[in-house]
DNA sequence: GTCCATGCAAACCATTTGCACATAG
DNA sequence: CTATGTGCAAATGGTTTGCATGGAC
């Protein structure tokens, strides 16, 4: 995953401005290797910033994804954003139901799908959801606070 | 997938009343193959029923999802219908970018995939985008009009 | 006749946009 | 100093809800 200032030198680069918000979206992303939705994202820069506005967290979100240093991923609930993975060959994810971290899977299955007759492949998404070893130990008991808004409803 | 007949049936024996609406619905999922949005379904409903309202639709969708003839899937433009896949083993599907319809895949790559560690896995997602064989002919060429609104814009 | 289904309007939620002021470079 | 970033308010788009009427059984 990239770090705190592989994101914000970035940013530079692309002439984009390092405001204090931007920098505490950086270290945020740079540090905390789950998906978070635009939500988590507001209440966590609330707690630093009080008059912060939800259309500002919006904005920064899609200028750091356009950019490149954030992932977009779709889940049932809703968009959900992480630092871009840093791996550089291809590969998919574990991802934990609790605390939403994300476990690289080398291993792609495309290799073995025999693209059926005439199907021309464009695409393809694998991902394995379940809870990882921290989260796993304490199934379903108090809320073992993971490190930003994990609310274990297995929703995917 | 099920047959329009299936559809009817399965709401009436849990008690759904069979109005001319939920005819119409359960013939365009019991023989429309791909995935429908709502507003893919408001739109086909629309044709045949002047007054419709979207929460009628929007209501029907999610009983029958609810019912269970109906999967739902979530795409990055939103959440998409189709009939339930009779299929019974566990199986996958290819899905085409612009009919969307669906072709299964009964290789699961969970079996190959060495669940690492301590992960305990809940769930999984494996899907194939891409141009079926009728598509994939006409290449991005003029619209060659899918059953219903398809648009080749290729995002999932 | 009873209760469910429908249309309408309004509520709701997440996300986006326009504008004036604040501030990084 | 200038252009970009921010907060505010309002608009937008998708989806849900409350209520009175209409229709299935």
């Amino acid at each position: 995953m990239l770090t705190t200032e592989q994101i914000i030198n970035t940013m530079s680069e692309h002439g984009l401005r390092i405001t204090d918000q931007r920098k505490t979206l950086a270290k945020l992303f740079g540090e905390h290797p789950g998906y978070l939705t635009a939500k988590d994202v507001y209440e966590y820069m609330g707690q630093k910033y009080s008059g912060l506005s939800f259309d500002t967290v919006y904005r920064n979100l899609r200028v750091m994804y356009e950019l490149g240093v954030l992932e977009q991923v779709v889940f049932e609930e809703g968009i959900k954003f992480r630092g871009r993975c840093s791996e550089d060959h291809h590969h998919h994810h574990m991802i934990c139901l609790q605390c939403q971290k994300t476990y690289p899977i080398m291993f792609c299955p495309m290799q073995l799908t025999d693209a059926p007759e005439d199907f021309q492949v464009v695409q393809h998404k694998f991902e394995v959801f379940g809870y990882c070893g921290e989260c796993g130990k304490d199934q379903g008991e108090k809320e073992s606070s993971p490190s930003i808004g994990g609310k274990r409803d297995g929703r995917v």
